[in-house]
DNA sequence: TATTATTAACTAACCAGTTAATTAATGGTT
DNA sequence: AACCATTAATTAACTGGTTAGTTAATAATA
């Protein structure tokens, strides 16, 4: 098979970053679908196509490669959403579409992210996250939230947007991108087709705009964006 | 402990319904908690404070066990909901700002609810649904959803909706209605204090039904319900 | 005495994590 | 340009703790 890659350490043997990228790719998808407590460690080992010992090898714990999916994904999020929010060029409302529209097209790349994420957000009530999973959501979750509801302030000032709960519209507006994504199981159920197929996720993808524009903008903002 | 209930059966020891309510309201705490394949049957049976055979006795499986708690949770939210969608009396705008009241102060009544429920949503996406979810989602799943959808077409004709994708809508509209409390561990995270504390719902339902009515109403129905 | 409810103790399967051996590449030494 | 020590990558097979589910005995009621 062709020539080596020029690996930086010695002694290795085979492509490792390609062998853990595999690991991880499975674990995602393995933890997503079945959760962390569900996932099985030779499951995710059969799915990458290695032994099970290399998970240990490359990341320590289960717990450790959970973490390690789980800041992919957040880490992918809040790399390319967080560029949009920073754009002082661009007026609220524009502002506000533009993550919709991005944060959106970062989840519909990888349905299966969400479902993640969600499993993370639901876990335990009255104990605490996992220390990797707080340094995670220290790190991207809260800077992403509250950048959010700086924006919607800014917005309400600005007069684009309605007088709303900052904190609140925040929620809602990502339940509303995320809500389909983590219920696709459910939404095979109830309409047949499968919801992941490109038209059904460009249908989804109008109406979360619209919804979302249709409940936080006012009339004069909402006439200003013409609806993609 | 008073005068033992005239139970049916001959030889009845004890008092079998409450311990039968026992273990399903411990078993509903610890599946929307950990999960399925998290939950551990020992933990259910500590907390109901009874022995884990019983678990067994009085439901088959730990799937069974699932299921019976899934089906409460689901069936209770049918019956309430259901009989405020048949109400012709109210025009569209009013069945739907009940409907949304109804399904908030329901999951409200026990937070624990939703986070059940989503679970089952995620469950598995090439896979099937395990039979008896596939009946309780075709029992009360379908018929719900089903129902809120003829309810947006309503909605439209009657000049009271805005011309949106009505599957998309109901999607939406439950979507914001539940987010917040399959996120609630977040929320916590988030922001300091209960997320669960009255006042914290309270805010939450004054916004969720903001929201709702902002994204679908036309203005001229906006202007007919005064929000409560 | 038959039936129902309940328990303590047991078991068999499962599954996260380990270990010790193996294979391959690298780089320095002659 | 052959050799070999070192290190990195990979595996098959094993282990020990956990946990869903069982069983056989027992207590209470009718």
């Amino acid at each position: 098979m062709v020539a080596a890659i020029k690996s930086g350490k010695s002694g290795s043997r085979g492509e490792p970053e390609k062998t853990r990228a595999a690991i991880l790719k499975a674990a995602l998808e393995e933890f997503a679908h079945e959760g962390v407590t569900g996932a099985r460690t030779d499951e995710i080992a059969r799915r990458a196509g290695v032994n099970k010992a290399l998970l240990y090898y490359y990341f320590k714990d289960k717990e450790g490669l959970y973490a390690a999916a789980l800041d992919q994904v957040f880490s992918g999020l809040h790399e390319r959403v967080a560029s949009v929010l920073e754009r002082p060029d661009l007026p609220p409302r524009e502002r506000l579409l533009l993550y919709a529209q991005t944060h959106f097209d970062y989840i519909a790349s990888a349905p299966v992210y969400p479902r993640l994420v969600q499993r993370e957000f639901m876990r335990s009530a009255g104990r605490a996250l996992s220390p990797a999973a707080s340094r995670i959501m220290e790190r991207h979750g809260k800077p992403l939230y509250s950048r959010l509801e700086k924006l919607i302030e800014e917005g309400i000032s600005a007069g684009d947007f309605r007088k709303v709960d900052p904190i609140q519209t925040v929620t809602s507006i990502i339940g509303t991108i995320v809500f389909y994504f983590i219920s696709m199981p459910a939404q095979h159920f109830m309409h047949a087709g499968d919801p992941a197929s490109p038209e059904r996720i460009a249908a989804r993808r109008a109406a979360v705009l619209d919804f979302i524009c249709a409940a936080i903008f006012t009339p004069a903002a909402a006439q200003k964006v013409c609806k993609p």
